[in-house]
Formats: C-alpha cells, sequence, structure tokens
DNA sequence: AAAAACGAGGATAAAACTAGTCCGCGTTAT
DNA sequence: ATAACGCGGACTAGTTTTATCCTCGTTTTT
C-alpha cells in the first residue's frame, strides 16, 4: 500500500452508495453520475472490487453492482488492497549491501534478517493496516446517514428514478429527442 | 507522507553512518560512495536534513555533515517529514460535496466536519506517524552495530583513510595517472 | 430479432511524481 | 590558486495516477 489514492476514495464512496440502496443493483454510470465523478475512470475500478469478492457484478441491461456481503464486513483495508493491490508503504533496495568496503561481495551477516530500518517501515505499516482493518463501511455509513436530513433519501430515490427514464431534474436534457 | 520514498531509506542509513561516525564530518560524497548508491541524487537529500536541524554542514574543504543533535533525540519521522515534506497518506477530493442531488450547491450539513472517509485515513495515518515518532535513530543504530564484527568497523576506517588520499583498495583506480 | 443498457478489458494520453544527472555558484583548507 | 566541499536550479527518463475511448460479450426490453 503505498500512497491512498483518488480511486480508493471514490470506491468507498461508492460502496457506501451500494451499501444504502439494499438489494438493488447500481450500475457505474449511475454512482459516478451521483457522484459527479468520472464514469469511465470509475468502470475501471469496480472490476477490482468484484475479483476481491466485495462487489457482486450482474450483466446486461438493468445490470449493475450490488455489496457481495454486508457492509459491517468490508473493512477499508479489505477495500484499499483491492483497489491499490497490496503495494507496500516502503520498498527496501537492500543498500546495506552495498557497502563499498565489501566491494560488491557483502558478507553473511549483513544480510542475515530484514534491515532494522526496514523493520520499523514495516511496522509503521501494520499500524496504518491494523486500523484500516478495524473500521468497516457500516461503521461510517452509519455515521453519515446520521447527518443526513429525511428528504435527502427521498431526493436520491427520485434522481435515481428520473434517471432511469433518461431525464434529469432541474436541468435541460441534452439529449431528449433529435432536432427537427 | 505519502509512500516512503528512496531518499528515505538513503537518508536513514547516511544518518547512521554519521551517528557511528563521532564528531567528523563526512561528505555526501564520501557517504554516497562508501554505500554505493548515486553521489548526485544523494547531494539533493541532504540539505533537506539540514533545513529540518537534523545534521549540520561545514562548507569548503574538508567539509562535510555531522549530527546536529544525539542520534537518541532523531526520530524516523524528523527524517521522512524532512524529506518527504508532510505530504498526507490520502488526500481527500470532498467528492461528497458533488453529489448529483446537489446540482452543484452542496448543503451545509454535507461540509459540516470532515468525510468519515477521511477520518478513517487521518486514524491510520496518526497510528503509523505514532510509530515512527517512537523509533530514533539510535534504537536501529545499535542493533546494526551489534551484527557487525570488529574487523568492519576498522576495514571502514582505512577505507576512508584511502579514500582521502584518492586510491581504493582492492581495485585499479580509473584516474591514477595521465596516460604516456 | 433488434436495440439498448450493462460489465470487462485493452489502448492511449496527459499530468504528476520519482530517481537521477549536470552545471554553476560561493566557501574554505591547503 | 586550486581542489574539495555544500547549495541550488535546470534538466531528463521512467513510472504511476487519472482519465478517455472503443470494442466485445451479456442480458433485458421492445
Ligand atoms: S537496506 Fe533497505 S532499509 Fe536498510
Ligand atoms: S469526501 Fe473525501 S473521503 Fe469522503
Amino acid at each position: 500500500m503505498a500512497h491512498i489514492t483518488t480511486s480508493v476514495e471514490y470506491g468507498i464512496h461508492c460502496l457506501l452508495w451500494l451499501s444504502g440502496s439494499g438489494e438493488v443493483s447500481l450500475s457505474s454510470r449511475d454512482l459516478a453520475e451521483l457522484q459527479g465523478i468520472s464514469p469511465s475512470f470509475l468502470a475501471k475500478i469496480f472490476p477490482k472490487l468484484e475479483k476481491a469478492g466485495i462487489v457482486a457484478a450482474s450483466e446486461g441491461v438493468r445490470g449493475g453492482y450490488r455489496l457481495a456481503k454486508p457492509a459491517s464486513e468490508i473493512t477499508f483495508l479489505d477495500v484499499v488492497d483491492a483497489i491499490e493491490g497490496e503495494k507496500p508503504l516502503f520498498e527496501c533496495q537492500n543498500i546495506r549491501t552495498r557497502c563499498a568496503v565489501f566491494d560488491g561481495d557483502a558478507p553473511d551477516w549483513v544480510c542475515e534478517g530484514i534491515c532494522g530500518v526496514h523493520g520499523v517501515m514495516l511496522l509503521a505499516e501494520k499500524a496504518m493496516r491494523d486500523v484500516l482493518a478495524k473500521k468497516s463501511l457500516a461503521d461510517v455509513g452509519t455515521a453519515f446517514m446520521r447527518k443526513a436530513p429525511q428528504s435527502f433519501g427521498t431526493d436520491v430515490g427520485t434522481w435515481i428514478d428520473d434517471r432511469v427514464k433518461g431525464r434529469k431534474p432541474g436541468r435541460t436534457p441534452k439529449n431528449s429527442g433529435p432536432p427537427g
């Protein structure tokens, strides 16, 4: 896990939407437009979440994604690893073996075990991963919903319904009909 | 602090060499050649360590760097922040404010406080930084020296002496004299 | 059967970042 | 004066991140 990227922010926020929509599948295009992010970019993130067993995909029209397990069983670490591929926080180049006094032939006592510096980095990474592993989507999803007023849920419902009909409320649809 | 880079590995290993060399200044070129890494690249790292008050520089011939304070008072976090500039682990793009149902005008209840997702990332970052803040150079330096045999220290001493004289032991010097 | 809405995946591109090089400047011991 | 030093900027190459587009196969609707 190198740097927690924007892809992870997109992914987790999408999963929170899915956790609020129950058994109904939402397409990646739905989720992208709902959040004002790039549909084509989001479409590259979801296959990773599916391979990790976090979401289940259904193909064809009216298909989309739903959570493959309860939100309480999906941790932040699961999502980060699924999207970023378990890259380490720190990649040791083993410079300790390159000391000039060895002249290209490092003795055994240098190589045994991992470098102390590397060890500290691994400890730091583990501390970070432990925090991420202890937080589930449900933990933050409920907090988010507590802040939202009742009207928000219904607004979202009507937005999705209108979108299915090819119309967006409050703006002029671009492709509402052929010219002439 | 984004991803802990190779620059940090170089920097910390150099500081460990400095912590072992007492009051004697070592130049960045010495340190680079001693460890088999790029002198020009290392030369870009040290000014950062100096501005952070980790090392003290002396200019002119026979100048170089020494630790500005005891190794036990220099933490890994100090070095990482000095070299990488306190970049966050995660940069929130505030996508929560872009929800389509707000139509570009997010209400107050969305913006209040930080996003729950961001909050988890900050917790993870803090856990990592706490580990780095609790480890000093002295902690890993002593462990390293315990592994090394007695001969290593003297070998290093002679290597440095020979280097000052413009000769490297065990190999044919490239510029030992003009041809003819 | 045709069309439309979906996911999967590849090819490509722009921007940002990392690692590394090169050069010129001022400083200082010899 | 010279050579060894630190400082700093310009520069390059390679990789990663973010994003777009296009094709393909699948599935529901018409
Ligand atoms: S050799 Fe890689 S951290 Fe020490
Ligand atoms: S809006 Fe950035 S993490 Fe939620």
